[in-house]
DNA sequence: TCGCACAGGATTGCATGCAATTCAACCGGA
DNA sequence: TCCGGTTGAATTGCATGCAATCCTGTGCGA
């Protein structure tokens, strides 16, 4: 059973970042059952680092498992993305504050205005393809995580990068006629924090990037009771 | 090789507690080699089990593994601590202004008012031996942790219990003549957090929450210049 | 004396076997 | 028809074997 070999030396680093991807992208899907063979087989490698990656993601609350019992894909209610999206909002703000309490160093400076300038570019296109929607994200990307990064506090730091609160799944919303509008105060906030951080405004900058990590939040709702309804229309088809 | 048998059905859980017991009580110092086969033996069981326990030891920060290097407990400096510490204030920070926010419950107001007037009793009491700085150190435990389950946010309490902020080790400082100072200082904070969790207040309760997490950092500071130099002074009495 | 290659041992990483537990279907009885 | 008990398959949890990798110390050459 050579189906596909994985080629990494390690393979557990290499499972637990193919199951992390399956789990977000959504070909597992929330609530189903996770055995250790059955991924041994599609994975093509033994159940050791199976369960070593299970074990790891776990912790990253994108399974959920119980003794005897085995894994299942974690279920995100709306509450749940309601909770973990305070949570990171909360971090993002601490992350700011320090950032402007200690000072944009040059290249700081720099980094965060080639964000800036690289998503005004994207607004300027007015454009609303998949792939400006993709370029937003990455460049977003670099903007949260350059702040996390020169924040300082490495503690901090990992809790931003390793838990799931960016990664949390359905947080892939498709691009559509509003994501533009998204953007648009996307940008509007970032503008405003690297303002604060800039003029060393810890308060201000805590605060305003709180209230942009919330910005999400009515999407996702709205997300999440489409997919509720599509759900029910797929359910009817299937009775009818 | 039946040392010392482990009595629950699931090894992987016990270990995982035995390791992280034995990293905080120092047993195993800092920066010391972690072998599979040697902890597989110290806690008769095999390394199945033990690497298991190893990887969520990492994701909890208290080891630290290189691939096929294996694991060494965690070194911590003081400024590790202090970023923990920080983290630590501003999430605790977070849940007292969520609850201060939701209001509090009966019941919740009564766990919090037993622990007041738990600790009270112990300053009342003017003792300063190790049984009362661990009752305290019980109390106090049940104090964060209540308010961190009553904020009712589940992230940011899976957040708080799993981390290694609360079980950093040192953190479990000896209690000494100004032990009783502590009790005392932290008593006065603990007060006024409860007061305005029960007014409603939740920008009051969030800082005061983060203020008081950061209580400890000088008595953290001051034990790690103890440590360095009692370490400073072996390594003269070796070298004499 | 110093630097480097190499060999042997130690250790990790993964696969797999086996016992214990859980799950599911079936069967008998009311 | 419904319900509880039982049995067998599926699955997890742990132990262990083996190959690959890494570390240590030794010997050779400069």
């Amino acid at each position: 059973m050579h189906s596909e070999v994985v080629s990494g030396a390690n393979s557990t680093e290499e499972v637990t970042g193919k199951l992390r991807e399956l789990i977000m992208n959504g070909t597992l899907v929330q609530g189903e059952r996770l055995t250790e063979t059955g991924l041994a087989a599609r994975l093509a490698v033994s159940r050791t680092p199976i369960r070593l990656a299970l074990a790891t993601l776990e912790r990253e609350d994108l399974v959920e498992g119980e003794p005897n019992r085995g894994f299942r894909v974690r279920r995100f209610s709306i509450e749940d993305m309601r909770e973990i999206m305070e949570v990171r909002a909360v971090l993002e703000g601490m992350a700011a504050r320090l950032l402007a309490e200690k000072g944009l160093e040059p290249e700081q400076d720099a980094t965060l205005q080639d964000c800036l300038d690289g998503i005004a570019e994207l607004i300027a296109s007015k454009r609303h393809d998949p792939e400006t929607f993709r370029e937003f994200a990455r460049i977003n990307n670099r903007f949260h995580t350059s702040i996390a990064t020169f924040a300082g506090n490495a503690a901090l730091q990992r809790l931003m990068v390793r838990n799931p609160f960016r990664s949390a799944p359905l947080l892939h919303f498709l691009p559509n006629e509003e994501g533009h509008d998204a953007l648009i105060d996307a940008q509007r906030d970032h503008i405003r924090v690297v303002d604060a951080l800039r003029r060393g405004q810890g308060t201000r900058a805590e605060f305003l990037m709180r209230e942009h990590g919330l910005l999400p939040l009515q999407r996702v709702e709205q997300l999440f009771t489409n997919i509720s309804k599509n759900a029910a229309d797929r359910h009817m088809d299937e009775a009818g």
